[in-house]
DNA sequence: GAGATGGTAGACGGAGCTGTCTGTAGAATC
DNA sequence: GATTCTACAGACAGCTCCGTCTACCATCTC
């Protein structure tokens, strides 16, 4: 290609910034695209040239929700070694270094997905997600040599999930070690 | 008193009926006061006068939330017997009975706080409702003897918020099975 | 120079939102 | 009979929201 793509997507990604920040903080639902303009400081244009639909903003927000969080959680579990018994339980750590970020306000699938019609595109990309971890986890249970992999992956997901989306009431870290426990707990009764 | 309260509440119960309806299925913010009038079959002023703001109504919302499925909870919990280990665990019953419930759609605590700005009284609301219902878990891993009934608390709460959450994605009945099965390990871990 | 590309600035329409207000009507109470 | 209470019906103001549209500008390429 002779021109490159974007010279830099510097006014695409100043987009993407600020509605990450603000749809994580009040969901999509609470805050209109003239405060993602105002806040981006782009014009009303540039927006609706690269998301035609607010939808398809929320839809990027998500996935760029998706890398982070699923990145975040597949860094913890590698940093808890080679053992998948270990990364079954050490991807916890993620959750405990949401619930110390500044501005932790639970889950953004669970968030996004209360206010979403149940039919749309929006709703089904969070299910998407939380169905392509729960796949992940549930290869890991069957790599640690769990009888049934499929009912750990759902155990353990469980209590991500209820950590998570707990945050949203009460983002206290301590939430987060009772989670990493309890999987630790699982983990063991099921590779007994 | 003279004059009896209500000659039947019979208005300001449609309204709670509706909103009830409503509120859940959308989420508060996704449900204008003028759909609530409509379909409750009441005249605006009548609905402001029952509910001066919008958050009125939501609050009398999760009221009614509330009792219900907290109602729920303490039913399951006795109908599993007079031990507290067992009652820990049938607790869990109220939550595959949420699952298979038409409608389905998540914790309607999580989904209100999510969409609820940080500081006002719905939000606390929906804090203190996960706070009475921690209470009374924690209550019962008292009586039931656990080392430290503050934990398991937790862990209890935990599945069970993850359950109800996920329900907003995923209505799957095998997550109350999972979330039980759990709640069984995490029973006889804590009070082996 | 002509045209394509990508950006800024902001008006605008049509819709929906919350909350107020006026006016009417039935029923109970004094 | 007068008053009071409760409810119905609906117009209205003021705001926000989404999405479209016109106009202008800078840069780069042919």
């Amino acid at each position: 290609m002779p021109a490159q793509r974007t010279p830099a997507g510097s006014a695409r990604d100043r987009i993407l910034e600020t509605a990450f920040r603000l749809f994580y903080a009040h969901g999509p639902r609470g805050v209109g695209v003239d405060t993602v303009i105002a806040e981006s400081g782009v014009a009303k244009a540039t927006l609706y040239k690269h998301f035609p639909r607010k939808d398809d903003l929320v839809l990027a927000y998500l996935d760029r929700v998706d890398q982070a969080w699923f990145g975040a959680l597949r860094a913890a579990a590698r940093d808890a070694g080679d053992e998948p018994r270990d990364q079954l339980v050490g991807m916890f750590d993620a959750l405990a270094g949401a619930c110390r970020r500044d501005g932790y306000h639970g889950c953004a699938f669970i968030n996004t997905a209360a206010e979403s019609p149940a039919g749309g595109a929006v709703h089904a990309r969070t299910v998407e997600h939380k169905t392509v971890v729960r796949a992940w986890v549930t290869e890991l249970a069957r790599q640690a040599g769990a009888a049934d992999p499929e009912l750990l992956a759902r155990q353990l997901t469980l209590l991500l999930d209820g950590g998570l989306a707990g945050g949203v009431l009460d983002g206290d870290p301590v939430i987060a070690e009772a989670a990493r426990r309890s999987a630790r707990t699982l983990v063991d009764a099921a590779l007994r």
